[in-house]
DNA sequence: ATGGATGCAAAGCGTTTGCATACAG
DNA sequence: CTGTATGCAAACGCTTTGCATCCAT
């Protein structure tokens, strides 16, 4: 029930909860967290996949057993608040959708995108990094950071289909 | 006049007018090199700039000079078709619009995006390429290609201001 | 108490589509 | 000729917004 522990054998080097990292942001622009938005951030924290504002938005408009039921505008007026708080951030495009991912206690990576079947993969690589940073700063560009999807077909669409005869052969 | 030589200076690789290309693209699906769709083709390879759907509808959906009116509908069409035919590719999202850019017979490069003026510039680095390549293969992820945006400010909008003296300075 | 937030429904915006007509092969 | 493409306007899907009401501070 302490939302201040949770997760946080996977966000080791974060203090805070989201909840209250969201709160902190907010008060510096003097606005309020109100049950809507705390329903929405602990249902975006509640696991670390990516999502998108409808799979959210259908989770919550719904009626549901703790009783957040929150509107379709307030997820998406949420999300925005949540980007600029620097909690979540927009991570690909997939199927004409744009996908968002936490950004709050995570290290940096990026994506593998299967064509086949859509799915995001991360990956890590401190090279990547360093490059940008270098190549960025040779051209007298500011770096605040990047995104980098990686398309093609992931190990597992890759594989030959499989056999239909497994059982038989079982026999 | 003869499209299959413009443009050869900075497409030295390129045999083949992108018009060209698109028609035999075309012919292999029993698909149609219309009017509408030439003008669209030589209006998108009139220049090297990046170009959103809209920019181009603008330009021809009003009456020009060549006659060459196109509707709404028939550009969304076709940079559908484009795209399928690997003569463009959306390379980018800013402003919330999906921007394209030539995706025949140039070197492969990534884009610095400036988060002040929202401009693109290219830049290209052969480290990348082969870090994913890499990476790519220890994952088992067939890589086909990759889509890269550096976010920051770019040189000019880092520059301080420009000073309106200088004039009254040279007298 | 009071300025900010919510929910609803309507509007926005880029993009797609159904259909009658026009035209490339 | 015949099947494909076009233009128009209506439909779409996601997102934003105006407004009356509600509530966190």
């Amino acid at each position: 029930m302490n939302s201040s522990t949770v997760n946080d054998l996977t966000r080791p080097e974060v203090t805070v909860s989201p909840v209250e990292k969201f709160r902190e942001f907010l008060a510096t622009r003097s606005k309020r967290l109100t049950q809507e938005r705390e329903t929405i951030v602990r249902e975006i924290f509640a696991d670390h996949e990516h999502f998108d504002s409808d799979q959210i938005v259908s989770r919550l408009t719904q009626p549901r057993r703790d009783g957040g039921r929150v509107s379709r505008a307030t997820v998406y007026r949420t999300l925005r608040e949540l980007e600029k708080a620097g909690l979540i951030r927009k991570v690909a495009r997939s199927n004409d959708r744009e996908v968002y991912e936490h950004d709050y206690g995570y290290p940096q990576h990026d994506h593998f995108i299967c064509e086949k079947c859509n799915q995001l993969v991360e990956f890590r690589n401190e090279e990547i990094s360093s490059v940008l940073a270098r190549v960025s700063a040779e051209h007298g560009f500011r770096m605040s950071g990047h995104r980098l999807e990686v398309h093609g077909i992931c190990a597992n669409c890759a594989k030959p289909p499989v056999r239909r005869h497994r059982k038989l052969d079982m026999i």
